[in-house]
DNA sequence: CCCCGTAACGTAACCGGTTCAGCCTGGGGG
DNA sequence: CCCCCAGGCTGAACCGGTTACGTTACGGGG
């Protein structure tokens, strides 16, 4: 049983191929009873456009692509990305596009799927996350003429369109929240050092610190597990001058923060203070609750998918800074014990 | 700059567009000379082929779809899907073929994705999850003769291949584990009740609780939040003849219901057991750790991955029965309290 | 009554590959 | 020395739509 064609429609209905082609694209040129004739049989026989025919005439693939480069395993335990992946999809879905979602482990093969893509005319329009500094991925994607989303900073973006948040000002919201409430030691646990948010959030970590006159701040970096997450807390919490606040670049490494501490015997907030990058429902969960940097990451996803379908539709698109992440007080901040408040040094 | 084709590398060699098809594919039909020459000018030039050229012709799209029908908001919390999307990428991306990924609110559009994209010639082959009794997606696959392959248990897959692994077991297990602790009043949080393996862990759990003879046995259904698992929890625990053990379907609701108990003053697990279904790093990072049913959720998208290419290379493929789910015990499970143990009760 | 514009349709070509049926050429066997 | 066959290669057709353009019929204005 093949699938039915245009060919198959005309036939039954009389007509020329192109009349039925006309009719269905609701296009000027067949009268109103024929198209309704040919809607009917169309719909009779089942008849789907074959989008293969359609593409080797130039038209869309209705697809973005997308392809992620990390390990299988820390894909499914971050929920950033499949958030992320969600809000995309909310958007696509409602203009009919799809996904091609692919996982990698290095660059290059990022790089050759694009292409692959982009040649093969299986994709419009490409979403790019993780962005390094001197992103190779950006130089390709720009000489591919592909129209390309980033999420990431607009500075390393080039002339592909970014989509980003501003970090810095939540790190500053953060670290003085933590310094109103007495912390003069706070650590932070980052992320990947080659990735651009986790160097600028580094950046602003020190300018406020700086600022602020708070001395013992110290960055640990970690490659987001709660694993490395653990061990960053061990360390640090085992420390000459330990730190009495630790901002953690992701809610993985805080939740193991955080158990690491009470295992430590360390109460938390009492003896430490702890502070999750991204809310989820993990963060919520476990005693006491996470102070947590929230953002509605799939809207963030949304925005990124909207300018990308601008982009495809050929209008001019501005890059686009989402709202920065607010900083949610929890049970897991207090201020730090007597002994090493301001208070109790200034005695 | 357009895109070059095999005429343009036809023309530069002096020869025809077939010889460069044959050539290209490595396919008889050219002298080795020829052939060396070809590659050469279309790695030069830098060609691709055109997908929508080759799928005219019957050629495959080298993807596979994937409809998830959940609220997107749910999908980026549920450890899960990642996992699984996780695995099936990873034997996809081996074979260089993509996934085509898209989320639905309703089995409506689930079916009309799978049938535009099937129908389009866009995937070659589909993979179905969150199988319901007399799902209607199976029998619309099944009409549709697209290769497919089932996340789910046999009795409901009809024709199509399923993957599952043996619930039934892991739930005896744990029952008689915690039977052996000398609990008697055991409750289950269970997912969706429409969901095949939700009912399926339900009859086990019944089934083995009469085989012991453990007389307060509950079920609850929920839709897998923490919210309701929060809920469900509350309500347990508050009822006259608490429960001294709780199973919950998924690690969210379980580490939610472990929440509630501590806020309620109950000790876990002195007071109440705590089991949760899908181990992850949220169940061992808890205090106290939980006692998990684990199993290789990458391994089993891999399972069904690998399947499904063999289903669509036109092989017969049989069903998969995965490993069951092993039970980890950890610090959330322990002997009921003494007043409500057996021995007490037989004092 | 004729001319011309236009709606309604058809014909042919095209997109970029693949496939099929030949057409040469050269070399080995009879 | 001729015939046949295989290897190497080409032209044309085809996949299923879209598009450019040509043709017909009809109707209104001059």
């Amino acid at each position: 049983m093949k699938r039915p064609t245009i060919a198959d429609i005309a036939r039954r209905a009389g007509v020329s191929k192109v009349a039925v082609s006309y009719a269905l694209n609701d296009r000027p040129g067949v009268s109103e009873a024929k198209r309704a004739a040919i809607k009917a049989i169309a719909k009779e026989i089942g008849w789907r456009p074959n989008s293969a025919a359609r593409a080797l005439n130039g038209a869309q693939a209705r697809t973005v692509g997308l392809v992620v480069c990390r390990p299988a395993r820390i894909l499914g335990m971050e929920p950033f990305f499949m958030e992320l992946i969600s809000g995309i999809e909310g958007e696509l879905s409602a203009r009919r596009y799809a996904l091609m979602l692919q996982v990698v482990t290095d660059h290059e093969q990022e790089i050759e799927a694009y292409r692959r893509w982009w040649g093969e005319g299986r994709i419009d329009g490409a979403i790019l996350v993780d962005l390094h500094f001197d992103d190779p991925r950006v130089t390709e994607l720009q000489a591919l003429t592909l129209p390309t989303v980033v999420i990431g900073h607009p500075a390393e973006s080039g002339s592909l369109v970014p989509v980003w948040s501003d970090d810095s000002s939540a790190v500053h919201e953060t670290v003085r929240y933590l310094s109103a409430l007495g912390h003069r030691r706070i650590a932070r646990v980052g992320g990947l050092p080659q990735l651009v948010h986790t160097v600028l959030r580094d950046r602003a970590f020190d300018a406020v610190c700086e600022e602020l006159g708070l001395t013992g701040h110290t960055i640990v970096h970690t490659d987001y597990t709660g694993e490395e997450g653990a061990r960053a807390t061990r360390r640090l919490v085992s420390s000459a001058d330990r730190p009495t606040a630790i901002v953690y670049d992701n809610d993985i490494m805080a939740v193991a923060g955080l158990s690491v501490a009470q295992e430590m015997r360390l109460d938390v907030p009492g003896d430490l203070s702890i502070v999750a990058w991204d809310d989820s429902p993990l963060s919520q969960v476990v005693r006491p609750a996470l102070t947590a940097l929230s953002r509605d990451i799939p809207a963030y996803g949304a925005h990124a998918a909207r300018r990308l379908m601008s982009l495809i539709a050929g209008d001019e698109v501005g890059g686009f800074e989402d709202e920065a992440a607010r900083l949610t007080p929890r049970g897991s901040t207090a201020p730090p014990p007597a002994a090493l408040s301001p208070a109790a040094a200034l005695q």
